[in-house]
This record gives C-alpha cells, structure tokens and sequence, in this order.
RNA sequence: GGAGAGGUACCCAAGUGGAUUAAGGGGGUGGUUUGCUAAACCACUAGCAGGCAUAACGCCUGGCCCGGGUUCAAAUCCCGGCCUCUCCGCCA
C-alpha cells in the first residue's frame, strides 16, 4: 500500500513513478484522492458533533443526578446522534471504498530501473555436451526413464500440472531441502519455520496476494483460508501489528514449504515436467530490516540464495527485472535462472524482492525509532530456492548418455549415492 | 461437532447504564533515604490509530477481543463472529 499522504501531497508525481510499469492510474490515483477529501471532511464532522455529544451526555448526567429535568436537551441530542449516525456510515463507506482502491494499486518501482529486464551477469559456462553422442534430454524424459518422476499418476490423483516424485527422486528431493535449509541457518544466520500452509485473508493482503490476484490463489471456501503460493506470505505477516524495538531486528526467517498456486490463465504454457505445477517445493528467505537497510540486505539476500546454486555447481545469470515486469509488491527484483541443456532456455529458480515499506504498511508492521515513534519496516524475500527446478535442472545438466544422473558433491552427504542409475 | 467458563493496559485484576479522568496490585522507569545491596517511601507509567492545527505547544475523535445494535449516554444491555480454557465426542 502506498502512502496515502503522498497521494494528497503530489498525486501527480506518484502516477508519473507509477507509468513506468506500463499501465495508466491517473484515473484510479483521482478517486482516490477524492474519495480521501470525502472522507476527512464527513469525519470531521462526525467527529466535531461526537464532542458536542460526549458533552452534552456529561450534563444530562450531572441534571438526573441533581433530580432536575433533562428532556429537552435530550430530545436535542436525539437529533445529533441520529446525524452522527448518518455520518458514521457514510465515513465507513467512503474509507472501505478507498482503502480497497488503494489496496490495488501496486508498488512504486525502485529509480533507475529500466524498463525492460536487464541481465547483470552470468555464472558458470553452459556445459557443453558436443561431445554427447545424442544431445541431452529435458529432465521429464530423464526423470521418467530412472522411474523417479511419475507425472501420469500424479495426474490420475490431482488432474494436470500435479508432481509425483518416487523412490530416489522423493529421495533428492529431501536432500535438496535439506541441503539448502542447512546452508542458510550454518551460514546465513536463518532461523527456521515451519508454518501453516492454509492462511487466512487478511494474511495474503498483508503481502499483496489478495484482493488482487484471488484469482490465482487456492482457498477452502468453508473456513475460507488461503493455500499459500510462496511462504512469504506466513513469514512475513508473523510480526504483523506489532511494533519491533531496534535491538530485535534484522528478523532472517526461513521455510520450505510446499506451494499452490492455480496458474489461471497459463493453460498451455510450460507444460513439461517439473516446471510450473501447481504444487511445488520452496525455501523461501524472507528479511525484516530497518528502511535505512534494505538495499543492502537486499543486495546480501540475492548472494544468499547464490550460494545454493554455486554450491550445486550449475549455470546461472542474474537478471534486474525491468519496471514492467516487476511484481506487485516489490520495487526492485532480481531473477536467478538456471541453464536448462536439455529444454535449451534459463528457468527462474529464484525471485529476490525489496518490498520497502509496501507490504508493512498492509500489515502494520513497525518498529520504534529513537524519538519514540513508529515508523514502517521494510520487508524483503527471496527463494532459496524453488526445490522442483533445482531437481530438474540437476537432472538436465549431470545427465550423461548413459541417462545416468551425476550426484553433484554438495548433496551427496544428504543423499548418500553418487549417481542415479537408469 | 456438543455443553460450560472466560477475553479489560506489560502481567494479575475490580468494575451490571451517567460520580470512571477504567479502581487496586504486580512489574517497569525516575527519585528520596543509603557505605553497598535489599527494604521502605514518593512520583510517573493507555499504548495505538486517525482527523484538525503547527515555527512550536496543542485540540478533538475512536479505543475495555472483533463487528453490528439499543440509548441523549455502553467496559456495563442485546445480536453475530473470533480466540482461549474445562469436559464430552471424533482423530494422526
């Protein structure tokens, strides 16, 4: 959520920072605007006639003690309160109406971003596989010959677009989880979570989910609870309406945890393996940091989730994502994609995100400076990284024509064989 | 899922319609006394959100789990919800 003074104070400025997305929200910025004036000036009132009345009721107390008579000032203040009324409900209109729109309107990106996505650099060479007696295989075709990924049964259990993974694959899988949860509390400093997969409403406005993208989110209508798409959402609302003291920050919270997403509208689109299902595995990092901090905790987060992949050995670039494609939360991101040899394309693994104040704002999420107020956090997240496309690219890039599957080094300890045999 | 009890500030807790400016205690902070500590005593301790105003001070509204309602007036009465506890049922 945006700052609504800065909305009052230059509205024009805001739509103008707002355009480099690709989208126009003069009109939108206007309501809101309006609706904004509407409001203080009803509540105003309301509030100037609740003084009149918190007054005046202090009269008629002190006349029916004294014995004296009250009835008309009374039938005077029927009047008022019925007034006050109508104006109550009018300002609570008016402001459900205006924190909606404003709840819609998307981050502000980050200056100096350009428009289009922007690769900072590369890490590793693409292996070559020339050599190769048949050039090498998308990992369903691997994944299907060493009997580890059976997607006809996850489909029989689920429908489309459902992993199944068996035997050794149910086995790397573990390991990888694993292997990168033990990186980040050895080495990073993360302290672990485990927590709920089904989250309530205001949890996924609290990130940006909801109201907007309802439509790509899982929920149980009865108790209506939210399937998390990311466990960004658990762990960044875990301090929502709280205000943290400075010596308790940063807060470095990480989880694997399953992810659901329904993927409306990608009918089609990357139907192959492992690459967007609608349930997948993720380490995700999230970051609780002072505002005065978060570029630099944000720039610690994207080496954070590196790691992984350096330590993995596999081939990867890092993008800037240009200010039309960044997300709805963030102000700055970077994509970690991995070389696929066998799909031939860079697959995202990871997302690593600056909310600024964007999401704290949505969960009143505040910390005390040292002239006693309170002032908004900054949130960030990253993944660390997305477990299913980590398994497929290690499938695609350790492959060998003997569709055997190189272990790489770094997981051997959790998984305890060297390579997977067909 | 059923029956009952409850939710008041950092904690405990009083408060059944107007005198409450939400009692009292604990804890905390500051002070007095003191060789030091403890104790005693004194003072302060309602956060938060919002509106108005501003050089600054300040004024007002809301707020006793949340949302409605009744009333001139609600912590207090009524309705709905959430959560916690106890018992029963179900259950890995």
């Amino acid at each position: 959520m945006l700052d609504i003074n800065q909305i009052r104070e230059n509205s024009g400025n805001v739509i103008e920072m707002l355009s480099v997305r690709g989208e126009d929200f003069t009109s939108v910025i206007e309501e809101i605007k309006k609706l904004d004036s509407v409001w203080r000036l009803n509540l105003k009132e309301a509030e100037k006639l609740k003084a009149e009345k918190n007054s005046v009721s202090e009269q008629i107390g002190e006349l029916k003690r004294e014995g004296k008579d009250a009835s008309g000032v009374i039938k005077k203040m029927q009047e008022v309160a019925s007034r006050i009324k109508e104006l109550d409900e009018k300002v609570k209109n008016v402001k459900s109406e205006l924190d909606n729109k404003q709840r819609y309107i998307p981050n502000i990106p980050a200056e100096g971003i350009r428009k289009v996505d922007r690769i900072v650099r590369e890490e590793g060479k693409k292996k070559d596989f020339s050599d190769s007696e048949t050039p090498p295989l998308p990992h369903w075709d691997i994944g299907e010959m060493l009997k580890i990924i059976d997607l006809k049964t996850a489909t029989k259990l689920s429908g489309s677009r459902f992993p199944l993974l068996k035997g050794e694959g149910a086995e790397l899988e573990r390991a990888l989880i694993t292997f990168m949860l033990d990186i980040h509390r050895k080495y990073h400093g993360y302290t672990e979570i485990m927590p709920p997969y089904l989250v309530k409403e205001e949890i996924m406005t609290g990130t940006g989910q909801m109201p907007k993208f309802g439509e790509d989110m899982y929920n149980t209508k009865k108790d209506n609870l939210y399937l998390i798409p990311t466990a960004e959402v658990p762990l960044t609302n875990m301090h929502r309406e709280e205000i943290i003291g400075k010596e308790d920050l940063p807060k470095k919270y990480m989880a694997y945890t399953p992810c659901f997403r329904r993927e409306a509208g990608s009918y089609g689109k990357d139907t192959g393996g492992l690459i967007r299902n609608h349930q997948f595995n993720k380490v995700e990092l999230v970051n609780i940091v002072l505002p005065e901090e978060s570029d630099n905790f944000h720039r610690q987060l994207l080496s954070e989730s590196e790691e992984v992949l350096k330590r993995l050995g596999l081939t990867y670039r890092v993008l800037e994502l240009g200010t039309c494609e960044i997300g709805f939360s963030a102000t700055k991101t970077y994509d970690l994609e991995v070389w696929m040899p066998g799909e031939k394309k860079w697959r995202e693994v990871s997302s690593c995100s600056n909310c600024r104040d964007f999401q704290a704002r949505r969960m009143a999420l505040r910390y005390r400076k040292e002239d006693g107020n309170t002032e908004y956090l900054h949130t960030l997240n990253s993944s660390g990284v997305a477990v299913g496309r980590i398994f497929a690219a290690i499938l695609e890039n350790f492959q060998t024509d003997e569709i055997n599957v190189i272990i790489p080094k770094a997981i051997r300890k959790y998984i305890k064989r060297k390579t997977l045999i067909a």
